[in-house]
DNA sequence: TTAAAACTACGAAGAATTTCGTAAATTAAT
DNA sequence: ATTAATTTACGAAATTCTTCGTAGTTTTAA
């Protein structure tokens, strides 16, 4: 398997949402997206992504001077290795109650819960 | 409003799920219960306990020279801010993929999907 | 070509968290 | 009644995470 475990703390989870979204990145642009959150140094930046490169959270590659950061964790690993320890933590395992407190809490749109709804209705089309 | 935020370190966290699981329980007891997933001292549980209960996470009462230490956040409201968080921090504010996600990867029973998809369809006759 | 600006590396201070040892008090056992 | 065990309080070491200053290098601008 490619990566053991996951757990960023939440200034390397904060990085990493930068990268999922923007794609690779330099420090500049990293720094000055997490600015538009709260003030933060460039140094500061740029020492997470080194330690964040030594844990294999990111790769770099050169750029002339600069580096360009990516993101070496998947998305989706993240979300499924965070989402699992969230359910085991807080919820006691049970999907439904998270699922069911999700959807209450945030109200998501008309569209969304039609997407979702029709997702479950293929699961239960699928298996036990 | 009776709490502000909700935000237990790791080892906060632990003890509140075992005082949700078990109910009021000693430090002894707690410590026990903990003791089942990694060994960790007595007095850190119980220095842990007395921070918890500085914050106002855990109560507790006195019984002979012990003391019955309760949760005092409610595992819903932990459950809400955790998740929020999660929300935020990995699935970019979607409640769709999170669900979406949640229920793929755990498998829940026929009888919880169609429990969740009750609640959808309430939801859609609710509002836009 | 010199000065200013932008970049990386690195060390280390500061803050938050976790861990435990020791002391003092109370209870239980011998 | 002594001794051993259990408990709380407290301080502080150890660890982890965050933040930034400084130094040295490279590029850009004047």
């Amino acid at each position: 398997m490619p990566s053991n475990k996951i757990k960023p703390t939440e200034a390397e989870l904060n990085i990493l949402q930068v990268l999922w979204n923007m794609g690779p990145s330099s420090v500049r642009t990293i720094n000055n997206e997490l600015n538009k959150a709260r003030e933060i140094g460039y140094t500061t930046t740029l020492k997470i992504l080194q330690i964040m490169t030594e844990k294999g959270l990111v790769s770099r590659i050169k750029d002339g001077r600069n580096h360009i950061y990516s993101a070496a964790v998947e998305q989706n690993a993240a979300q499924q290795q965070l989402l699992d320890k969230l359910l085991n933590g807080v919820f006691g395992g049970s999907a439904k109650k998270l699922v069911m407190q999700a959807l209450g809490s945030k109200n998501p749109s008309k569209n969304e819960l039609e997407e979702i709804r029709k997702y479950i209705e293929e699961l239960e089309g699928g298996e036990s």
